[in-house]
DNA sequence: GATACTTAGGCAAAAAATTGCCTATTTGGC
DNA sequence: GCCAAATAGGCAATTTTTTGCCTAAGTATC
């Protein structure tokens, strides 16, 4: 019955006082089709602590995708079979709110106009230095870490109906539990801030299997 | 004051009933600091029956915005004053979810995502041909916002207070509404594809002003 | 131990949403 | 004109949700 299991507001290991580099968690799908950039990459990455997933090509990455609990997508703009732009469409369909960062040496105005429609969280320019692509996806995995799961399960609308109960209940325990987040789950601060009534909230979050844990350490 | 929260998905401009150009219910704010870029620009959308607002800087487009229903913003990347990304940030404070076109002979990068991650609609580079801008403003007023930006928008939890009840409807709404689009107004598809019974979809459109007969062509 | 504060939950009334049944309207084809 | 398909909506039964009232449990303070 409880197959909803992932409550992001109190993963076991999720510890906001946890000070190493709070990396490991993140998983990132590295697209180039230049293996040595990729290579590079995913090394400087992973010594970093990210799990690294890498593709050197639209097909295998959307693969990769489908597989693994990726957190953040970073591909290059321009690839031989299948650019940037059609691979971020694809990984729309699957995942419509994965954060998708792209890398380009020369891109167009309408290029990155399109990319950033697409979602683009950003857009690197090439060559990029690894510090920064580091910094940005820890930037980028890090506010919205606590939000992916619940998204992706909120709008995952690939293959399965997505009927729009679904939809709507999973998007409302998205919003109560980042809520909840964001307020160190000072139940209080959640009723004001949403504007809605206790006993609600209490049957809300019954209903909706969302746990209550004052993660109440402050950073 | 800015109890003016307007439905996030929705274009103010719901009217669909008038079917000549269908121009002039759409009201655009054009910003630009070149008074004969401004001129040009303002007299050929007049001339193609757009309503248009003009303001040559940035605090008097934010006055014409609070006191007009606009519908759309065209503003000028780099300005004296103030630039049109701050302008834009201005913009999003009143209205979250306007749809803002920027216009710029040179931008970066940084830029142009910045832009977009403020949910621009559109970037066109300067000189813009009077035509092209005025069926970027059409299609942008008549369709519906960039889907994942608005999904992106209506999922962000923003500093301000919305009640929850608030949100999920305009999430619903929103999920309808690009559903009905994606089906060209088809109501079986939509059934379907929301795993929704009829009477069901007939209640919620009515109580969340769903416009049935969305523009059976794309833009 | 008393007190204040925060949160959970039982219960039931009230309110809102869902949905089946039936009818009406529109559109297109024969 | 008649028929079929698609859609809207009235009505009412049913289900679900919201919410006030009251009680209780856990914590921290005095």
């Amino acid at each position: 019955m409880s197959n909803f299991v992932s409550s992001p507001v109190n993963p076991p290991n999720q510890d906001m006082g946890k000070q190493d580099t709070g990396n490991q968690n993140v998983c990132v799908l590295l697209v180039d089709d230049d293996h040595d950039v990729l290579g590079a990459n995913a090394r400087y990455l992973r010594v970093n602590d990210l799990n690294v997933v890498v593709a050197d090509q639209a097909s295998t990455a959307i693969e990769r995708l489908k597989a693994e609990p990726i957190d953040v997508v970073v591909t290059d703009l321009r690839m031989p079979n299948c650019d940037g732009i059609e691979f971020a469409q694809k990984v729309r369909d699957i995942t419509p709110l994965l954060p998708i960062v792209f890398l380009s040496g020369f891109a167009t105005v309408p290029e990155i106009v399109e990319a950033m429609k697409l979602g683009a969280v950003d857009f690197l320019e090439k060559p990029v230095e690894p510090d920064h692509l580091l910094g940005k996806i820890k930037s980028v995995s890090t506010s919205f870490r606590s939000e992916i799961a619940v998204q992706r399960q909120a709008l995952n609308i690939s293959e399965t109906t997505v009927s729009l109960r679904k939809r709507v209940r999973a998007y409302e325990k998205y919003v109560i539990e980042s809520c909840l987040l964001q307020h160190n789950g000072r139940i209080s601060c959640v009723l004001e801030a949403l504007d809605i009534n206790r006993r609600t909230l209490n049957e809300k979050m019954n209903r909706l299997g969302i746990a209550r844990n004052p993660n109440q350490d402050a950073g």
